[in-house]
Parts: C-alpha cells; structure tokens; sequence
RNA sequence: GCACCCGUAGCUCAAUUGGAUAGAGCGUCUGACUUCGGAUCAGAAGGUUGGGGGUUCGAGUCCCUCCGGGUGUACCA
C-alpha cells in the first residue's frame, strides 16, 4: 500500500503545491482496490468542480509507476485504484509481516480486577477476554506489553468474608482450614462472602463485628502480621483465592504478570494524596480529603474519608504510582466496566495536575455488560449471580446438545469470539446457542474453516508454490482480501478494537468460500498456485485467530 | 435535577472515523450437490438509521431539540 500511497500524494502535491494527508481506503471490489476521496476534499479550496480536480489527478497518475493498474472516477469524485496483478502478488507474499508500530514501547495493561476472596463472574471473563485480545494485539505489534492485574485485598468484602470464616471454624483456629479439600476451597470461599454480606445485612452484632474485622485486615497489613491465629487465616485463604485466579486465568489462556493487591497500593496512594493535599491539587471538606472535579466540569470525590482510611479513589492512584515505578510505560491501557467511565475521569485529573505524564500515557476503555440471550437454565443455579465458570459450562452443554464433541479450544472459541465480535462499549448479547453454531459468524464456524482449509493442504503431496507469477481469474479477489490482513490487525491495535479483526476473518473465509466454491484446488492445472492461497489463507486464520486469544486445531 | 453512554432490518451486529446504492449473520422464502470437509454457494424479501430541525457538495456519523433506555452523581468498590 505504501508505494501507491506516497505516489499519489506526490502527484497531488506536485499539482497542487498543497500538502494534505491521502487517506487510502478499501472500497467495495466493483469500484477497485484502493480509493481515495482527496479530490473532493481539495475541491473546495481549489475553488474548482471536484471531478474536474479527481480527472487531473487521474491524468498524473496514469503516466506514473507505482504498481498502478486501471484509474477511474466515480461518482461525485472518488478516484478508484486497481492494482497489477503483479502488485498484489508482491503483497501477498509478505501478508502475515505486521508493522511493527508500537516496537520498542512498553505498554501495561489492566483488566480482569476481581476481588480476592470473592467469586470471578461473567463480567471478569468478559473483562479478560478483551485485556487478553488487547495485550496480544500490542504485542504483534511489537510492543512489550505487561499484564497486570488489581483487586482489593482488604476493604469491607474482606471483613464480612472474615467473620463467616471465623464462624465456619469456630473462632479463630487457622488448623480447621485444612478440613476443607483443595478443589473446593474457591466455591467454599465466595460462599463464606455471600453469608457475610448477608449477616452484614441482616443482624446489627454481626455488623459491628465485620466492621471491626476490616479494620484488624488494615492493622494486620499495617503490622505486617503473618503470625497470629487470625493473620494465619487471613493469609492462607487470600492465596486460596489467588491459586483459584491464576487457575482460572490458566484455563483461558491470560497470564498476568503481576497483581496489586489494595493492600499494597493504598499507603503508596494515601502518601500521594497527603502530599498533594499541601500542594493544593486536593483539599479538605468536611473532614475528608477530596478532589475538587467539579472545577473542571466533572465532579467532586472523596479520596481519604475522615476516618482518615483511603477510599477505592486513593487506592487507584496508589495503583497508578506503583505502576509507573515499576514500568515507566509508554502506555497503559486499563480494562473496565463503563459504570466507573466518569469516576476515572476524576482520578486522571486529580492524577494529571501532579503527574501530567503518566495520566496522559493512560487510556481507559469501558465495556458494558454480558446479557444472556437465548434459552439460558439457570434454574439449577444459586443467586442471580453468572460466574465465569457457569458461561464455560453452559457452552461445552449447548456444544453437546447440539449432538458433537465439545472441547475446551471449541467452548472457549465460541465464547471468545462471541464475546469481541461487537465493538466494546455498549452491553453484549451473549447466546449460547448462537456462539457454538458452525454456521454463521461464529468462532467455531471460523475454526472449522481453518481446520479444512489444513484437512485440504494435508491431501496433496504437492508442495505449494513458493510464490504465484499470476493470478487467474476467480483467484484475484481472495488474493486482495488476503494483502488487507496487515492494515487490518495494525487499525485495531492503533483504535484497541479487536472487533474489527473478527469482521475481517468472517468476511475472509467468505471470500474464501465463493473462490473455493467455482476453483478446483487439488487435481487442477494450478494446484501449486492454489494451495499457495489456501495455505495463505490458514495462515492468516490462525494468525488472526491467535489475537482474538483463541485457538485454531488443525482439525476439529 | 445535572453529567456521561446508548438507540441502525423481526433478532444479534457492521459501516474504512464526514463519502459512492447503509452491509453481514441468524430467522423467512427461492434455487444449486454422483465433486477437494455442502458445517457450502447463488438469489429474494426485509430500513424514513428513535422523531424533528440545522451545518455542507455529501450526515447513521457533527451541532441543537424532543422521546426512549442505561450508568454515574462526597466519605462503597
């Protein structure tokens, strides 16, 4: 794309002696393989029809080089380009080469952010499969890329877990714990959480004693305490909670490199806070210590509360230094709900009046719910909570219902794809029954048409040509489909919207199909030049695929 | 009340960031297989892009306004 592009804006600068940026883009394949609307953006400042202008650009083009086939206008003054053949051949052979845009960076990214000691539900496999998809998007790209991973450790949830968990063993003997067999004590754990919440609730004695439990978490903490009875429980079931994170994160494919626990960035982000409180950025009210927002058009929060105890706001500036100290990043992109969209904006600016650097490095991207569509039982289920692991087993039943062998590559495909097809932002629809079709825009459907397009390169000994010398008719279309992965996967780092890539790979595999529909492939004169293709084709599947977070078996 | 986000075909989503006749899948209907994995392909129907106004060569996209939905809004996270 390169060459034409420089080319075109060569000619237009030495036509018009004005330097204006070309924007190429793919139009649909009637009108050619690149077009650009520069003439009709010129028009106007050249005081001139824009045709007018769009036929002198042709006219310049026409007696350049630059791989340059056919050039026309269309319409109100679109300049249409087709390439030679010759040219698209010289960019498939280097189609899977991404640019390497971010080489060189360092880029941290946030997301998952479950509570320790609490259950991962669907919004934190929704939440993961996106961080996953953006840190492995970033990475093709060149960028060494950090997963990071924030929950709060202390904080009242804690508290209430506490005091059930005291009551379970029957005070505060930490031996009782082992009673509770490995493979349960993650469901064990949230259900001590939920009968704390409810206790919290419902009975005032219980009350008081979680709300001095939590503050024996922060002590502890503060006394760097792993010795008594109570630390003693406190200690080993937080690392309960985080084996059953790093189980789960396991299973779908995300790793992270490091958690921060609040308990860690809160004295960091209290300290911060303090100090800036003499430097003006925050101020006093009522006894708290607050951010002025609504100064700059947002609104006020409280970021230590007058019992001098650091709100979720001071623990994420906390989170915000310890980040920086630890990677100085280029960029950090953080993974969130879109409930807490205007909270964030308060704490960037609070966080920018001191750190300028860092806030402006910060890209927060929000998401909004999974909602379950479809015939979803839930009736054998407790509470109207969805945990991550009821989606998973609720796809691996619909993938056997459906009357084929379910596996965990196919579930987590299905779910993956499901999940990241449609722009973040706005609520996703998740129906089980659709995201295990084979038919339609799925992620099984796409990992079966990688497991044929291999099932087709494994029945022939022929080897696929090196590089084809020309395309025959029927083979080209696929051929540009196949150069546009590059620009593709390099749009959805730049705007982190791996929704795109999904599009792209669904509307090639029906490219794919239309070609492999009227062309033979193995017994035909161009068997060698065909499986070049095909075998470009499963490349870049794969390739795609792989960004997504989701597997691609061979065969399936 | 105020602020932010959302509203596109019956359903789920796209739309190259202001461009060409608003495109796909599912569902519905009509065709095509002794053929490389038909889990496919070709085609049809289905739209006042929530309503109205404005900006300009050109608006789903930008501005105003109204309607509908969601979220947030001082010591929860």
């Amino acid at each position: 794309m390169e060459p034409v592009q420089t080319h075109l804006q060569k000619v237009v600068k030495d036509l018009f002696a004005v330097e204006v940026a070309v924007d190429l883009t793919r139009p649909d394949a009637e009108f050619g393989d690149y077009a650009t609307n520069v003439a009709m953006q010129l028009s106007k400042q050249l005081g001139k029809n824009p045709r007018e202008v769009a036929q002198q650009i042709a006219d310049a083009l026409n007696t350049g080089k630059a791989d340059l086939g056919e050039v026309s206008i269309a319409g109100p003054g679109f300049i249409n380009l087709r390439l030679i053949d010759k040219a698209v051949i010289a960019h498939l052979k280097k189609a899977t080469t991404l640019p390497q845009t971010l080489a060189g960076q360092t880029s941290v990214v946030e997301y998952s952010d479950p509570n320790p000691f609490k259950v991962l539900h669907v919004g934190h496999l929704y939440d993961s499969v996106v961080g996953e998809s953006i840190a492995r998007l970033q990475e093709a790209a060149g960028a060494k890329v950090h997963r990071v991973n924030f929950g709060g450790d202390v904080g009242l949830h804690v508290g209430k877990t506490m005091w059930a968990v005291l009551q379970y063993l029957g005070g505060e003997n930490p031996e009782e714990l082992y009673a509770i067999p490995q493979d349960e004590r993650a469901v064990w754990l949230s259900n001590r959480y939920v009968e704390g919440s409810n206790a919290y609730e419902d009975n005032q004695e219980a009350h008081d004693e979680i709300v001095s439990l939590n503050q024996r978490v922060y002590q502890l903490h503060a006394d760097n305490d792993h010795g008594s009875p109570f630390a003693q429980i406190y200690w080993t079931t937080r690392q309960w909670s985080y084996e059953y994170f790093d189980a789960f994160y396991d299973r779908i494919g995300t790793k992270f490199e490091k958690y921060y626990p609040e308990s860690i960035t809160a004295p960091v982000g209290i300290a911060a806070v303090r100090e800036q409180l003499k430097n003006g950025v925050f101020k006093e009210s009522d006894g708290a210590v607050v951010f002025d927002g609504e100064a700059v058009g947002l609104h006020t929060r409280v970021f230590i509360n007058s019992a001098g105890l650091p709100t979720y706001e001071a623990k994420d500036i906390g989170l915000a230094l310890c980040k920086w100290q630890d990677y100085q990043f280029d960029q950090t992109v953080i993974i969130t709900g879109n409930d807490i969209v205007e909270y964030m904006k308060v704490i960037l600016a609070a966080l920018g009046q001191f750190q300028p650097k860092l806030a402006e490095r910060t890209t927060h991207i929000t998401h909004g719910m999974v909602k379950m569509s479809g015939g979803v039982k839930m009736s054998s289920r407790k509470g109207n909570i969805l945990r991550a692991v009821d989606v998973l087993d609720m796809t691996t039943e619909a993938f056997k219902a459906s009357g084929r062998e379910a596996n965990e590559s196919i579930t987590q495909g299905a779910i993956k794809y499901a999940f990241l097809k449609a722009r973040i932002g706005g609520d996703i629809h998740f129906n089980v029954e659709e995201s295990v079709s084979m038919e339609g825009n799925s992620g099984p459907y796409l990992q079966y048409a990688h497991a044929r397009a291999q099932s087709i390169l494994h029945k022939t000994k022929t080897i696929p040509a090196p590089t084809i010398t020309e395309l025959v008719a029927g083979e080209r279309a696929l051929a540009v489909k196949l150069t546009e992965y590059a620009d593709v996967v390099t749009k959805a780092t730049k705007d982190l919207t791996p929704h795109v890539i999904c599009t792209y790979l669904y509307e090639l595999t029906q490219e794919f199909n239309r070609f492999y529909e009227k062309n033979r492939v193995i017994d035909d004169e161009r068997e060698a030049e065909r499986l070049y293709l095909v075998k470009k084709y499963a490349t870049i599947l794969k390739k795609g695929l792989q960004l997504l977070g989701i597997d691609a078996p061979g065969q399936m």
